[in-house]
RNA sequence: GGCGACAUAGCCAAGUGGUAAGGCCGAGGUCUGCAAAACCUUUAUCCCCAGUUCGAUUCUGGGUGUCGCCUCCA
């Protein structure tokens, strides 16, 4: 059964689906006026598991992303550099696709894209002026009146009052209430516009998520995520403008998963503090792969502090489990009826089913890992008693587990990059005749020979590892 | 000021009312020409105080510390 941590009602709770058979995510995307640092790709890799998981578990899933690409960092940046905002946006979507698909991110069903949604805003907003929830300025601005909704502050666990009480300077006194957003902006000279019923202007921020999901996902879906700094007020706005229009107070997003954040000496990493690495040039130092790890090795909830060490680690874990592979498909190749695989074939299912119920409690990623390493070992263990020990094989349940450590695998993302540098099997015949020369010079105890190829193939990166069974080698 | 989260070994990190998974690093060992990989062994009175309980790291209250949201932010 699989359970999840709402954030509206701050509890675990069992999900269940809307439509039988179906699960339905919205995750707000980015806003696309920088390089995605790796705190922005956090919510992604977390909800691609997700939804790799709820496929696994038979659900029929439609993920839908936004981007943000109308906004005042945007036109900002658009200034600055003197061309299109749209360029901006396009150039930096792109960007977001790269980092992205460098983590093993799938793509979603659906990118909206908020400058293809104005008409749907429109008619939202129009709706909640109607119903009497937002009020229109003489200058063509539109603001949500907090007060008309009974629920505000329920996702955020606030009242009106304390925010009231807290809320800093700012006062626009043409607003009814401090908490008021806006959901159109009027234009403002050289800015991007459309036109509308209160004049040329543009959407705010929080109208679009309602808007998209309502058009895509419908009055009610499954899942609706983000990082945790949007439940307030973003989200918490999302929630009033959804339900206010729907009409009923209910509907919208059933489940509220928010992801914590990732640090950098245990503060918060964010453009404004300028503390923060891009994916991109995380990706110079580190496999994608690597990067993607060390994100899933901590629960999605908790903060996440980064630094190289952290990502070092990570890739050394990676590494035990990359070699597992390796012996994976050494013994793959080969033949066998025995039966002596059949007390590991029983132990990779007892561990899958570990992995599952992890995953099935709030997807715990961290420990569904760790039955994975637990697999890794097992793996391993019979490797050396196939190859070193002479110990018969046995294809049927030997393939069994390898299944299962793969279906592992394919939960967490890993293991899908090593295609990408595929050549033509040039390099495969000069290390078949490289390895023989040395195998050579080894029964001949040529140790001076053996060592230089060795060496000096390392410092070419390619790590030569001797055993029972034969030579491995892999680039490093 | 309001609201909330978290505090577990050298580091990272799960977890449970009955004395604690896993990973990284370190030490010793097996294997090996050496190395690497792998495997075995080894490293914690779970922030402090009080309470509930036969029993708390796990529940309750208080304290301390760290962080976050309340303004754009994944």
């Amino acid at each position: 059964m699989l359970k999840v941590y709402n954030t509206l009602t701050k509890a675990k709770e069992e999900f269940v689906p809307v439509e039988e058979g179906k699960a339905s995510i919205y995750c707000c995307g980015v806003t696309p006026y920088n390089h995605p640092h790796i705190g922005n790709a956090r919510p992604f890799v977390t909800w691609d598991v997700i939804r790799r998981y709820l496929a696994r578990k038979g659900y029929e899933v439609r993920y839908v992303q936004n981007f943000t690409d109308v906004d005042d960092k945007i036109i900002n940046a658009a200034k600055t550099e003197k061309v299109e905002w749209s360029d901006i946006s396009g150039r930096y979507i792109k960007s977001y696709f790269e980092s992205m698909d460098a983590l093993n991110v799938r793509h979603a069903d659906l990118y909206p894209r908020v400058s293809e949604t104005i008409p749907d805003i429109i008619r939202m907003i129009e709706t909640l002026v109607e119903k009497g929830y937002a009020y229109p300025l003489e200058n063509g601005d539109v603001f949500y009146s907090v007060e008309k909704f009974e629920g505000y502050g329920k996702l955020s666990g606030r009242k009106l009052e304390d925010m009231q009480a807290g809320a800093r300077v700012e006062v626009d006194g043409r607003k009814h209430h401090p908490m008021d957003f806006a959901l159109w902006k009027a234009a403002k000279p050289g800015e991007p516009f459309w036109e509308s019923p209160w004049g040329k202007g543009r959407p705010g921020w929080h109208i679009e998520c309602s808007a998209m999901s309502l058009k895509y996902l419908g009055k009610t879906f499954d899942f609706h995520g983000g990082g945790s700094d949007l439940i307030f007020p973003h989200h918490e706005n999302e929630i009033a403008q959804s339900q206010a229009c729907i009409g009923d107070g209910k509907g919208f997003a059933r489940y509220w998963l928010h992801n914590g954040f990732i640090t950098i000496k245990n503060e918060k990493m964010s453009k404004s503090k300028n503390n923060f690495f891009t994916v991109k040039d995380i990706l110079k130092e580190f496999p994608g792969e690597v990067v993607r790890f060390f994100i899933l090795q901590t629960h999605y909830r908790s903060p996440l502090d980064f630094s190289e060490e952290r990502l070092q680690e990570a890739q050394s874990g990676l590494g035990r489990l990359e070699n597992t592979r390796q012996c994976i498909a050494e013994l793959s190749k080969l033949q066998g009826q025995s039966d002596t695989a059949e007390a590991l074939a029983g132990k990779a299912k007892e561990l899958l089913d570990a992995f599952d119920e992890a995953m099935d409690d709030d997807f715990n990623t961290a420990l569904a890992i760790s039955q994975m390493f637990a697999l890794s070992k097992e793996i391993n263990i019979y490797y050396q008693e196939v190859t070193a020990g002479g110990k018969d094989f046995d294809a049927e349940n030997f393939r069994a587990a390898s299944k299962a450590y793969e279906d592992m695998a394919g939960i967490i993302g890993i293991f899908e990059q090593e295609a990408a540098g595929e050549d033509d099997g040039l390099v495969d015949k000069l290390m078949e005749l490289i390895i023989g020369i040395r195998q050579e010079a080894r029964k001949e105890k040529n140790w001076a020979v053996a060592d230089r190829i060795r060496d000096g193939l390392k410092e070419a990166g390619i790590v030569l590892e001797d055993s029972k069974s034969g030579v491995r080698w892999k680039k490093a």
